[in-house]
Parts: structure tokens; sequence; C-alpha cells
DNA sequence: GCCGTTTTCGGCCCGACTGTTTTCAGTCG
């Protein structure tokens, strides 16, 4: 099994017991070590072999019971506890528990008393008004309970970060410009940047809360009211997206911000060290736990200061390792959007895109660019309108023209070379000889296996020529998959060929993924970031490669991109010689 | 079930909203 599979199996043990009202605290260590396993970037295969069950308790949140319960998987493929538990639970019933507004303690109610294991029976028994007749029960709950059921079905999966960053913008506008609102600010996962976000945190600081609830309530964009209250509503808007609202006074502002960043294993971290320094941590502020007095809340650093911590990014708070690293003093200085000098993937008119080299790099210029590498499909691409060995040549002829015509910037040319199945590439050697930068990247035949795939990409990589490969795993968020690619493979292979992986910034895509990059990263490979514009517009999406970029703990010299040109140039030509 | 600059045992994050209650339990984030 792999670390997802098993992931999901011990996410299911946490499910049952809750059901089966066991310890919460228990019922914590299984999602724990779930949450810990879905980040991790090995192979739990691999570190077992590496070193048995002591390297399992190595991972956090795996202490013995569960470092043998892992074992027992990777050895039989099953575990026999789960199997057991499983039987004492009828299969339905966990299933309720996806509905919003139902909980272990309803759904073993449901159970107990009339007997429900499925969704179905769930909304017959409601028709019947048998729902209301429970303890606890009424009329309302009912209606909410179908209301829950209807949001499930209708419910998308979690949006792209490149989606929900406009919706949240948008909404922002909007309360920025009420007369009561002080601040306004998304929270969450969104400012986290995570690839994708399940639903959008917007805080504001007012003195009027009521005022600021009417108005977020009724905005036009706004489809439906989940629950309205004096500081925090939630609702439905566009695209199915629920938007939570949440409204504090100013002096809490930072403490505010800080907790509905999240994330909340990052939250419960910092209060767990809290406690042990007497203090106690909510949204409103900092307090000592025998005074009661307020010792911090205005601004996020001023709730940090207080825990003897340095301001933590947003983008590092998933609780792998940042307060670890914050305690000693040992943050990444993480890379700004300003740091970027230059894009190093980029169309033009002459293949799939919209403008011409000019533009773009006019484009480019305005954005403060010292460089833009011109990157267009190579010929296996038609449908892309890729470059023939006459026409590509014909673009280096007309980049080295316009390099001459301006001053202080340079157009690099380059190529998007297609790697075909068998990883030999689109165009001879000595062409390639001619580009500045050559970027590989596969297009087609995603359904190889993976160790066809991974070979097929390491063989690109040991031609001298290739400096980068494009989206290294493929993948497009939502749409497809990733290929099958021994990642740890490839990243090993791009250290000892001196190849560079791309972060792609374009928001369906980015890929490297953060974690991926930052095991690349660990292993002395240089990363770049390109936004596979394809017009000029798109440019602009470099936010966010930098947000994955951030997320992934890299800092300047990590990256290829934030080199002056002279030393990309270097950089560039090293790999040949 | 995990974990340790209080601890190898006894803790384990915190509050808003809702609906059903007459003071609170359940759910959610």
């Amino acid at each position: 099994m792999k670390n997802l599979e098993i992931a999901d199996l011990f996410y299911n043990i946490a499910e049952i017991l809750e059901i089966k009202e066991e310890n919460p605290f228990r019922v914590r260590s299984y999602r724990k070590v779930g949450q810990v396993l879905e980040t991790l970037t090995e192979d739990v295969f691999k570190i077992y072999e590496r070193g048995c069950l002591a390297a399992l308790q190595e991972i956090p949140g795996v202490g013995e019971a569960i470092a043998r319960k892992i074992e027992e998987i990777l050895k039989t493929g099953r575990l026999e506890y789960y199997e057991k538990l499983k039987t004492s639970v009828p299969p339905g019933l966990v299933a309720l528990l996806s509905i919003p507004e139902i909980g272990p303690k309803t759904a073993r109610l449901l159970y107990d008393r009339l007997k429900i294991t499925s969704i179905e029976e769930l909304e017959k028994a409601i028709k019947e008004h048998k729902v209301r007749e429970l303890p606890g029960m009424g009329a309302k709950t009912e209606d909410n309970i179908l209301r829950g059921i209807d949001l499930l079905r209708r419910r998308k999966e979690r949006l792209p970060l490149g989606v929900a960053q406009p919706i949240a913008q948008g909404i922002i506008e909007a309360l920025k410009v009420l007369p009561e609102a002080e601040q306004v600010i998304y929270a969450g996962s969104l400012r986290r940047m995570k690839e994708t976000v399940g639903d959008i945190d917007i805080l504001v600081s007012s003195t009027k809360p009521e005022a600021v609830m009417d108005a977020f309530t009724t905005l036009p964009q706004i489809t439906e009211v989940l629950s309205k209250g004096k500081t925090k509503s939630s609702v439905i808007a566009e695209k199915g997206t629920q938007i939570d609202v949440r409204v504090v006074e100013p002096q809490s502002f930072g403490a505010a911000i800080q907790y509905f960043t999240g994330s909340k294993e990052h939250n419960i971290k910092l209060r767990e060290l809290a406690i042990h320094k007497e203090l106690k941590i909510n949204e409103y502020g900092v307090f000592r736990v025998k005074t009661g007095e307020k010792i911090a809340g205005r601004t996020e650093e001023e709730v940090y200061s207080v825990l003897d911590l340095p301001w933590v990014p947003p983008e590092l708070r998933e609780d792998r390792g940042e307060i670890e690293a914050a305690k000693a003093n040992r943050l990444p200085i993480l890379i700004e959007i300003s740091d970027i000098k230059g894009d190093l993937h980029v169309h033009t008119n002459w293949s799939d895109g919209t403008h011409t080299i000019t533009e773009m790099v006019e484009r480019a210029e305005r954005k403060g660019y010292q460089y833009l590498a011109i990157t267009d499909h190579s010929y296996s691409l038609r449908i892309a309108g890729g470059l023939s060995e006459e026409r590509l040549k014909e673009q280096i002829r007309e980049i080295g023209k316009l390099n001459e015509k301006i001053d202080k910037f340079e157009i690099l040319s380059g190529i998007e070379v297609d790697i075909k199945r068998d990883g030999s590439l689109d165009y001879s050697d000595d062409l390639l000889k001619q580009l500045d930068i050559v970027i590989a990247a596969i297009h087609s035949g995603f359904k190889m296996d993976m160790e066809a795939m991974t070979l097929r990409i390491i063989k690109a990589m040991r031609n001298k020529y290739v400096n980068i490969i494009a989206h290294p795993t493929g993948r497009i968020i939502g749409e497809r998959d990733p290929y099958q690619v021994d990642i740890e493979q490839q990243i090993m292979a791009a250290a000892e060929t001196g190849t560079f992986l791309e972060i792609n910034a374009f928001p369906d895509r980015l890929d490297l993924k953060d974690i991926h990059a930052q095991t690349a990263k660990e292993k002395g490979v240089l990363l770049c970031l390109g936004t596979d514009a394809h017009n000029i517009m798109h440019l602009d999406l470099m936010f966010y490669g930098v947000a994955t970029a951030r997320r992934g703990w890299l800092e300047r010299k990590d990256l290829l991109n934030t080199l002056p040109v002279e030393k990309l140039m270097e950089k560039l030509r090293q790999k040949r010689s």
C-alpha cells in the first residue's frame, strides 16, 4: 500500500472509533497519522526498509502501536485490527459523517434509534418526520440535514488556488469600501497559499460587527446564507464556494489573523507551547492563565513574539517542522516575488501563444525583469504549432536581432522541447546547441508505467543540452493525475546530471508541488520558476509559482531565476562543458 | 494512541453558532 492509501485507512479507523465514542484523543492520534502520511514525500515502505519499526517511529505522530500497524500493512497488505473494527459498525454509518451537520453523536443516535445506515434511509426518515421525534432534534434540524445532504451532493472539489484567490479578492474589495470595516484580509488555506482551497476565510476588523455582517450577507455575489451571527457568518457564493467572514475588534486583529490562518495543526502546536508558558491563545489575543491579563493580540508578530518565536510566514504553517525551526531561529528567508529577475518559460505567437515576442518582452520589462526566455513548443506538438527546425532557426535569428535593439534586457532564445516516448528529443543536438536555454517536457504518452516513464525522463536529463525539466509530474490540478513517475529518482537524477527542475507557476499545474520542491532543494537540486505564459497577462501568474516555492521552503539561492543574467547564463552553460 | 526545557504518566486547543433547550450538546473550523 502507498502512503495515501495507508493514510486513508487510518482516517477510516478514526471515523469508526469516533462513532463508537472511543477516547477522542485516540481518535485524534489516528487522524494525525493520516495527515502526516499524506504530506510525507518519502515512501513509507522505504522508511521501513531503512530502519524497521524504529525508523517508522521517527515519523511524527507515529508511536509504537501505530508503527506496528504500519508494519503489518506493509507486510501483509491489510490490517487485522481494521478488518475487525469495520465489522463492528455498519458500513453506511461512516458515510453519514460526510454530511455537513452530522457528526458522530448524531450518526450514532440515528442508528441506535432508527436503524439508519445510509444517506438514502436518512432522507426517507426525515420525509416521514421520524427524525424530529428524537431527543435534541426538531423540525429545523431535519431541514438542516436535508440541506446538508443537498450540499454534499453538489459539493465541488476543492477550488484551485488560482480560482479561489480572485473570488476572495472580489469579496475583499466589496468589504473594504464599508465605512465600518477597518482592515480586511483573507486567512485560512488561501493565505497559506495551498494549491487548492476548500473554503474562503475572510477577516474584518471593526467596532461595528453587525453592520459588516449585514453588508456581507447581502452582497450581490452571494447566493445563499448558511448562517449569520453577530461576528461570524457563512455563505455560498460564486461557483458554490463557501465563504466565512469573521469580524473582530481592531485590538484583536493580529490574534484573529493568526488563529484563522491556521493550519489547525500549526495552531495546536502553538497553543501547546503557550500552555507550557502558562499562557492561553485564542482568536482575541494571548492571555496569562492566572490573571487573565492580555499580553498580545494587535499584530501577528506580537502573538509569536510572546511565545519567544519569530513571525512565521503563512506558507510554512503546516506543522512540517516550522515551529521547531522557528524555536531554533532557523526559519528560511523565503523567496519574494521581487527576487525574481525573469521568467524562464514563455510561449509566443510563433507556436500557440497569442502575443509576439516583442509584446511579451515589453510586458516583462515593465514587470522589472532583466530577462525573458522564449520557449515555444517543438515540432512534435503540431497541435500547438510546434516549430520545425527551420522555424526555430529563424526564431533564433529574430531574437538575435531584437537583442541588438534593446538595452539592459536579455531575451534568451529557448525551446520547450518534447521528450518522445523513448526519451529522445525532437531536435538534433546541433540545433539545441544554438539555444541559450532548453526546457524538456512531456506532452504525450502519459500512460506509461512508472519504470518506463522515469527512465524516459532521466534519459532526457542525460542530454547535456537539456537545462530544465518542465512540469516534472504533468499533473493538472483537479483534472489529470501526475503521470506515473518515481519522483525521488527523478530528483536524484536531476542532482546527478546538473539538470534543473521547474516549478510551473500556472495555477492549474503548480508542478513541482510544494513538498517535492522542498525535497529537491534538500537533495541539492536548483529549481526555476516559469509561468508557461501563453499571453502577456499570464506573466503575472508568477505570483502562484512564488507561493509554491515559499511553501517548499525555498530561498533566493535555491532558484535559478533569482540570478542576474550573467550568472544565469553561466549556470545554463555549466552542464555543456 | 502519542508525547516530554514541568512529565515515562497524565495530560492532550478553543470558541462561535445553532437548535433545542430552560443551561447546553453537537458540530464546525
